[in-house]
DNA sequence: TTTAATATCGATAACCGTTACTGTTATTAT
DNA sequence: ATAATAACAGTAACGGTTATCGATATTAAA
């Protein structure tokens, strides 16, 4: 089963090569089909498959209930938003220490790891303080 | 909608309480059959997600895209066997240090963290290392 | 450049874990 | 005891993902 060359394949990967969030297969599948509007979405799964199983993409598991797509296939972790839902990218300085950590007192052979970070992003604690502050005018001059 | 107590909530989290292992709820469903044969599968989930939300159990997403469930609410990670699938709990000292490694250069709050551990556990590496002797023992030998 | 082989396609049905609905039963408070 | 209602068993619905199928596009060989 050589693969083949196809133009729906590049276009679900170029879709995703440049995104810094992490699309789930619905998002992906509308992104598409403004290219190829004949797309479906049985196509977009498969090949997101392949991309993976081809080492091209990867898949972030967040717990939401669906699976997250991501082109960055280098080493690192991921924050999620317990406000928004929005998945950031996490740079984390000594990655390789947290595994070392793990490895001891652990019998077996620790090939890879993932960790998720929950809280509250950026954009969401700036919403969450400009809300407060309303709040508390309202309250002051009402 | 204040809780009544039921038995078959009781059954749910007593087969759950004493295990180490981090059984799906078709597991879970299929033991506490053993005492309650006429038990739905829906009476099952219902009472996992109770039991969660009252903190009394946690789910576990390992990214196999089954809910797995523990008891053991202390804050503790994962290793998942990619073999066989097994998960267990995995033990790491400086548990906070990742936190605060994590919190580093991020400008969110972050205010929890999972992390899951992948490889071989013990008794695959021991059954790998028999599988690999017999072979030799045939190379030789044959 | 045809021809043959087959990977991929679009469309859609099936799958499966989970959730929601419904009339009945068990628990709790009065 | 009786009333109020949470929880039940049974089952249908839901939604994301996977598999199936005949048609099409890509690749390699003639």
């Amino acid at each position: 089963m050589a693969l083949k060359h196809s133009r729906q394949r590049d276009a679900v990967y170029n879709f995703l090569k440049d995104r810094k969030d992490h699309p789930t297969a619905d998002t992906i599948y509308a992104g598409v089909r403004d290219e190829y509007p004949n797309i479906s979405l049985g196509t977009v799964y498969r090949n997101l498959m392949v991309l993976r199983d081809t080492g091209k993409i990867r898949t972030v598991d967040v717990g939401d209930g669906v699976i997250h797509f991501d082109a960055d296939t280098s080493e690192h972790n991921h924050f999620i938003c317990t406000r928004c839902g929005r998945v950031e990218d996490l740079e984390m300085e000594s990655i390789d220490r947290v595994k070392e950590i793990a490895a001891t007192n652990f019998a077996g052979k620790i090939t890879g790891y993932s960790a998720y970070f929950y809280g509250i992003c950026e954009s969401c604690l700036t919403e969450q303080k400009e809300e407060t502050d309303r709040l508390n005018r309202e309250q002051t001059t009402g």
